[in-house]
Order: C-alpha cells, then sequence, then structure tokens
RNA sequence: GAGCCAGUAGCUCAGCCCGGUAGAGCACCUGACUUUUAAUCAGAUGGUCGAAGGUUCGAAUCCUUCCUGGCUCACCA
C-alpha cells in the first residue's frame, strides 16, 4: 500500500514512530518481563475488600493491548488485554511524574505497552492497577475497529482474522472451544489404546474417499502428486503392520464446492480399530461423542442455531433401506427397479445419470429426502454396497455395506464401517470403481495396488471412522457456517 | 457453475426508488477536565461513493460489464 493511499491515520501513527524513535525510545522493544497477568490478578485479589486490595502491598509487571482510553487530562483510565483477559489501568500524572506522563499521552489506542504498579478498587468497584511505570512495549500503526459495533464485515474479519480475533472476544472464544474439543476427543483415542500417526498429506494415487482431489507436482522426481482427500487407505496399511488401534486429525483436501458446510481444506479425525465390526464402531462415536460435548459444552445437550440436540448415548439407529422406503411415494417395488427409481430421483429433480448403480440412485434420493431431516444425532447403517468400494460386504445380504454415517442437524457428521479384508472383492471393486472414473465419474476410485498388496498380508477385522471436526465444532459452537470455525476459511486471492 | 443481496470516511451505517456540489455516530486531531465504565463538553479534519464504460447539461443515485463478499441452489463431508 502506497503512502498516499493510506489513511492520514496510520501516516500520522507512522509518523509517531519516528518521533519515538527521535526521543531515544525504542517502539519495538523485546526486553520487557511481563510478571502478572490480567488473570492472575484478577484471581490474587478476588474476595478482599477494597481496603484490603488496597492494603495488601501487591505490585505487579503485566503487559497488554491498550483497548479503551478514557482520558481527563491530567489522569486516565486504559483497559489492557492480554491473553488471560483484561484489566483496568489508572494512570496518574503526579503518581507517574511529568516525563513517564508525557510517554503516556504518545500512546495510542492498539498499542502494546507494559506497566508496573499497585492494585486498588476505584469507587464504582473496578479493580484497577495504579500505575507507577508505563513503557511502549510495541507501537501499533492500524486503528482498531470501533469499540461499540466492533468489526462485522464478514469479508474483514476472514481475510485479517487477527483484526478479527482483537475485536470479537466471543470469536477467540469459538477457536479456544475448537482446541479444547480437538484435545479431548485425543484424549478419549489415547485413553482408550490408540496411537495417534502421520500418514502422507501428498498421495501418488488418490484414494479413500469418493471426491475430486488437487494436484501438485514433484520437480525432482517429474510426478504429479494428489493432496489427499482422505488417510484411510494409508491408516489401515498401519493396522495390517500390527497398529491395531491408529488415529489421526488433519487435513483434508478436496477440490470441490465452497459453502457454509464446506471448505476445500478441512480437518478430519480417521481411527481404526482392529477386532472390531461397524456396530461396535457405533458404540464407540455414541462414547466417544457424548464425552467430549460433555466436556466441550458442560453439557450432552446444546443448542444449535434454536434447535436443542442431546448427544446423551443412544443416539437413534436408522437403517438406510428402513429410511429411504419412508420416504412418501417410493416404495421397495420402485426402489428395487433402477428405471423407476431413476425416474422418481428426476421428477424430484435430481440429477442422476443412466450410467449410476442403483445404489448411487438410492442413496442421491435419500440424500435429498432423508439427510436434512435427520436433527437429533442419528446413525443410518446398511448402505448399498455399490457406493460403499472399501466396506466390508454384509454376510447376510451381499449388495449391503456393513457401513454407517452420523447425522447432527442435518449435516453429514461421521462416517464409519467395517473394513473390507478380502483383496479379491477389494481389487474387484476398484476395478468397479476405476470403470466409473473412466466413463466419467473423476470422484471414482482408482487403482491402488500397494492397498491390494498389503490387503494379502492379511488386514484383521477392521472398523474405522472419520469424523468431520469443523463441523462437529460448528454444532458445538453453535456456529452457522463453517468458515467461522475455520482460523483462515478460503477465499479469492485480494486485489491489490 | 446459476439465482438473489451487498460494497459510501479507519469502523458501524444513512443517502440510491424520485439524478442537482457527500451525511451521521464512533475513532483520529485541537482544547477543557485527577475515580471513568460506549466518560463528558467544545471545535476542526477526513471520501476517485468497489472498478471501468455508457446515458445526461449534470451520476453515489439510471444502464452495461467486471471485481469482491454473503446467502440459496448445484457438487460434496
Amino acid at each position: 500500500m502506497s503512502d498516499q493511499s493510506e489513511s492520514r491515520i496510520i501516516t500520522a501513527r507512522k509518523e509517531k514512530v519516528e518521533q519515538v524513535r527521535e526521543q531515544g525510545i525504542n517502539p519495538y522493544p523485546n526486553d520487557f518481563k511481563r510478571q502478572n497477568t490480567c488473570k492472575d490478578i484478577r484471581s490474587e485479589m478476588e474476595g478482599l475488600t477494597p481496603e484490603q486490595v488496597e492494603g495488601s502491598g501487591k505490585s505487579y509487571v503485566l503487559s497488554g493491548r491498550i483497548m479503551a482510553v478514557r482520558d481527563f487530562g491530567k489522569a486516565a483510565f486504559l483497559q489492557l488485554e492480554d491473553g488471560s483477559g483484561r484489566i483496568q489501568v489508572f494512570i496518574k500524572k503526579d503518581v507517574l511524574g511529568e516525563e513517564e506522563y508525557a510517554l503516556y499521552k504518545m500512546l495510542d489506542v492498539g498499542d502494546i505497552v507494559g506497566i508496573s504498579g499497585t492494585p486498588f478498587v476505584t469507587r464504582t468497584g473496578e479493580l484497577t492497577i495504579q500505575a507507577d511505570g508505563v513503557v511502549l512495549v510495541t507501537k501499533s500503526v492500524r486503528p482498531l475497529p470501533e469499540k461499540w459495533h466492533g468489526l462485522k464485515d464478514v469479508e474483514i474479519r476472514y481475510r485479517q482474522r487477527y483484526v478479527d480475533l482483537i475485536a470479537n472476544p466471543e470469536v477467540r472464544e469459538v477457536f479456544r472451544r475448537r482446541t479444547a474439543l480437538i484435545k479431548h476427543l485425543r484424549d478419549h483415542l489415547d485413553e482408550n489404546g490408540f496411537m495417534e500417526v502421520e500418514t502422507p498429506m501428498m498421495h501418488p494415487i488418490p484414494g479413500g474417499a469418493t471426491a475430486r482431489p488437487f494436484v501438485t507436482h514433484h520437480n525432482t522426481l517429474d510426478m504429479d502428486l494428489y493432496l489427499r482427500v482422505a488417510p484411510e487407505l494409508y491408516l489401515k496399511r498401519l493396522v495390517v503392520g500390527g497398529f491395531e488401534r491408529v488415529y489421526e486429525v488433519n487435513r483434508n483436501f478436496r477440490n470441490e464446492g465452497i459453502s457454509t458446510m464446506h471448505n476445500p481444506e478441512f480437518t478430519m479425525l480417521e481411527f481404526y480399530m482392529a477386532y472390531a465390526d461397524y456396530r461396535d464402531m457405533m458404540d464407540f462415536t455414541e462414547e466417544l461423542l457424548q464425552t467430549v460435548v460433555q466436556k466441550a459444552a458442560g453439557g450432552t445437550s446444546i443448542t444449535y442455531q434454536g434447535t436443542e440436540l442431546d448427544f446423551a448415548r443412544p443416539f437413534t439407529r436408522l437403517a438406510f433401506y428402513d429410511a429411504l422406503y419412508g420416504v412418501k411415494g417410493f416404495s421397495e417395488s420402485e426402489g428395487s427397479d433402477h428405471g423407476k427409481a431413476a425416474a422418481f430421483a428426476r421428477k424430484a429433480e435430481i440429477p442422476v445419470s443412466d450410467k449410476d448403480p442403483l445404489g448411487k440412485v438410492h442413496l442421491k434420493i435419500f440424500e435429498h429426502f432423508v439427510e436434512p431431516k435427520l436433527t437429533a444425532p442419528t446413525f443410518v447403517y446398511d448402505y448399498p454396497i455399490s457406493v460403499s468400494p472399501l466396506s466390508r460386504r454384509s454376510d447376510a445380504d451381499p449388495e449391503i455395506a456393513e457401513r454407517f454415517e452420523l447425522f447432527v442437524a442435518g449435516m453429514e457428521i461421521a462416517n464409519g464401517f467395517s473394513e473390507l479384508n478380502d483383496p479379491r472383492d477389494q481389487e474387484n471393486r476398484f476395478r468397479q470403481q476405476v470403470a466409473e472414473f473412466d466413463a466419467g465419474d473423476e470422484e471414482a476410485h482408482r487403482m491402488d495396488s500397494d492397498y491390494i498388496r498389503a490387503l494379502e498380508f492379511g488386514l484383521p477385522p477392521t472398523a474405522g471412522e472419520g469424523i468431520g471436526i469443523d463441523r462437529l465444532v460448528m454444532l458445538v459452537t453453535d456456529s452457522p457456517s463453517i468458515r467461522d470455525v475455520i482460523l483462515f476459511p478460503h477465499q479469492r486471492a485480494e486485489q491489490p
């Protein structure tokens, strides 16, 4: 940004930096040693009478950003904010002395300062630090958003998240809760014998989910690589290798649409449990989510966009085909006929292709009619085999996959299944997927011969699951958009 | 990718229908004020009205195209 296009406020502040330098003061020193945080001071003084506070003999050294100033000419109140909270500071000319008071007068809202002083309680009852020393720690040259209305412009909030975080305390709280929730998930998995691992983000063959990948290129090897759409196939290789319970919390990348529920990169928890099937996994998921929601939200019940959602066990369980044939006007006799099912879908303006396998048509009808209505945490289980290329076939019905998905507030939160460990069946399913890919379905799986080779060594019976962390955080923080729970959501490049 | 809505001072917003020299609050600057809580009081400054074209004597306002964002839909988790 050129000097001419900058606002005069920024220009004036930059000049101030030079003035400070001319007075022999470093506007960006790094030798100020903070000794107390706002929170520490508050807890030390909690419950004391004003007389006790003033008579405590305590002296504090703190540092933070000036968030507000109420100036009275020869005295002033500052609101000082550090990472732990806020505290009020009282500056008085006759306490500070002529010279240091002149330095205070050079300060602006937004500057980071160091304060030493003693606690007292004002006559309005607010715990305050009476400053006996003030130093500039970091000069700020850009004005903060307005104190009362704050920063509302969503574009600036997402692009300049640092400003959003300074101006909007509730945004900081959302991301603290996000971090806490992920920690609770890890804790629960660790306590249950899971080992956290890291698998490649760059895949020679994209796999593990039906999704279009991002492509990148390795120069030295002169080969294309794909940002992973899922870690699934690598995690199962680890189960083959003998790590019987593994998990990974990390980013997946899918080259698809952006919406309030989709970001091109998003965080997924995937975990695998040997000697378990998909029913065990549903049980485990209930336990996991109940525990985590309880810790993150203080109870099993949360309110999402005005709707009460209860994560207390057990969750509702609904067989896929029971749900599907509960759709008005769609009976089993129609559903079992590809032509009739496709016609039903088209009548509802659901785009289906003649090449879509019957199971895919069923899934599309399900997604259109059933999914949005699944508000309370609900497991849907026993999916069509053709849309579940990595899931174990049901022994009772070869057209059914031992797979489930968890829906909450109409959003898909989790997807899990008994893993397909028959290498011959897996190879055939890959072939089927390759045929769909060749027919133009860019989301279909590719052949992964090494994965087949791994299965040939023997994958014990295993259940696996992926949980969409961003969406879970949306629920727990009552956020309407996924962008509200991702620190730097994807945006178009900023225009110069 | 389609539809709808929005973009005016650092921030939050009026003004746009119905064309006539750009407005408010807060912030910033000046002055007053030594216990305030969105401090108060007085005054001053600040704008290529998202961009480019067009219509017009005259455009923030009407028209066209483009850019950016939000929402809905589509694809998807």
